[in-house]
DNA sequence: CCGCCGTGTCTCGTATAGCGAGACGAATTT
DNA sequence: AAATTCGTCTCGCTATACGAGACACGGCGG
């Protein structure tokens, strides 16, 4: 149960890092919650202060009691929050009616994906006929970005400096977790700036699935998001292939459309 | 932009309070994103102190910069978090595999509920052929416990005493919002006791479509979530609604099966 | 039945640490 | 250029969150 662990020497409010850090914990111990000593083992806190924290945060509705007796679990209104984070610039509602006609009429699950520091997130799934699953279950997912496609396609709409520093930042950690080498990723980075797209990755852990992603690009080329897909590989012949790059392509340039009806100033 | 203001007089850390309330405003503000003036007028902090917690709250990933200069959007670490929040239990994970075979199988959206207080919140949504609106549009919506099937098929099997204070509870916001009245809701209550599972209620804002909800009981009774479907009215025929009911028995049965070998002590 | 954990709450004195007022530099706007 | 707004910083003050320890509750086993 290893937490992030903010990093210290920051003089922001301590409260407000312990809360995070507690959330973390509690995170971090997954569906059967978090017991007391997992948050002392944890933290630096005293036992008093841990329980104020916590009856705080069950107060606010950011944790909950768990089935199993003392323990807690996060509570619900952080799903309630997240919703709201991952609909950031009403991206994921305008996005949900597109990836949905693409997966019922290619078959095959649809993400919508974000950028986020080193990693990518899963902002939206929706699922076709013949669903797979890919590196991320469910939304809220997060991978380092250089695994699956959909993070080559937000790698290569990201400026150059960034790019460099993210790849480097994960060079480790994908070849140590996914055996990925980062050298491929930025061939495939290549790849996806000259074809508008980006190929699903060889040599991952999913040998059977292949998939496809291409860049969400907002006004001045601001890298909003991607859309990508995951399909049998099997079921992914030639003419299929052409009709899935041009159907992904039209539903990623109307939702670009309505992006650009919003993002000016408004009310 | 009416933040649901945390119940004072109640002695938890103010800056817990606090935060809690910055992330609310900033949630209340939706996609636009929140200026310094809507953190300004929504609490009682001086700018410097609410400059010091976004800047803490930047740093933890709970906040990000919105596109538009001088605003900020809730950040993506409160996805990741709401996603775990979401899986209490493993509940939603065993739910999504029966939930997308459902949609699959029958057409038509597909959901999985929790009890939250006086809510009902969604925990994942499946589609299938065809997909029809609900009252909630996505993961994490929350709507008073008397809206729509899901929230009486949870109503129904919560024990007696909590269930009357929340109908009072709820009594009037269901009448204002949604002219429902807690007397027919008691109804259909008394019929999903009677039948196992509970229809879709008329006289709701979506007179087209129908649905069905159907509990679902961990280990002494507890009440653990509701599945539930929303259909197209005209597709619902006779036959139609038998198969559904037993598909949605068999998938609730299935997945209380994998709960109850989860639910004991294990490591 | 009684004593023994472990959990959760409370009191209280202390010093920390977060707060407000205001000034300052930077970035935009007119 | 002047003016406005945004974000940060400094600096005292005192509110306030913290830690030590004691207390209450409840379950478990002897």
């Amino acid at each position: 149960m290893t937490v992030p662990a903010s990093r210290d020497a920051s003089h922001t409010p301590s409260t407000l890092r312990h809360v995070m850090a507690l959330l973390r914990v509690t995170a971090a111990c997954g569906a059967r919650g978090a017991g007391i000593d997992d948050y002392l083992d944890a933290t630096e806190l005293s036992r008093p202060t841990i329980y104020r924290l916590l009856k705080g945060l069950r107060e606010e509705g950011f944790l909950r009691p768990s089935p199993l007796r003392h323990r807690y679990l996060l509570g619900y209104e952080l799903l309630v929050l997240g919703a709201e984070a991952g609909n950031g610039a009403q991206l994921r509602d305008l996005a949900r009616p597109r990836l949905l006609a693409l997966a019922q009429r290619l078959g095959g699950s649809f993400y919508l994906f974000a950028h986020d520091g080193r990693h990518a997130v899963c902002l939206e799934i929706q699922n076709g006929a013949y669903p797979v699953g890919g590196f991320v279950a469910s939304i809220g997912g997060r991978v380092p970005l250089g695994v699956g496609q959909a993070s080559i396609a937000l790698l290569a709409s990201l400026e150059a400096r960034e790019r460099a520093w993210i790849l480097e930042a994960n060079r480790e950690c994908l070849m140590r977790d996914y055996a990925i080498d980062v050298d491929a990723v930025r061939r495939e980075i290549d790849y996806c700036h000259a074809h508008g797209h980006a190929r699903g990755v060889e040599g991952s852990s999913l040998p059977e699935f292949t998939g496809l992603a291409m860049p969400l690009l907002g006004p001045g080329e601001r890298c909003l998001g991607a859309f990508s897909c995951s399909l049998l590989k099997s079921r992914l012949s030639e003419a299929h292939r052409a009709t899935l790059i041009t159907a992904m392509a039209s539903e990623v340039a109307g939702l670009k459309a309505d992006l650009h009806g919003l993002l000016q100033p408004g009310s």
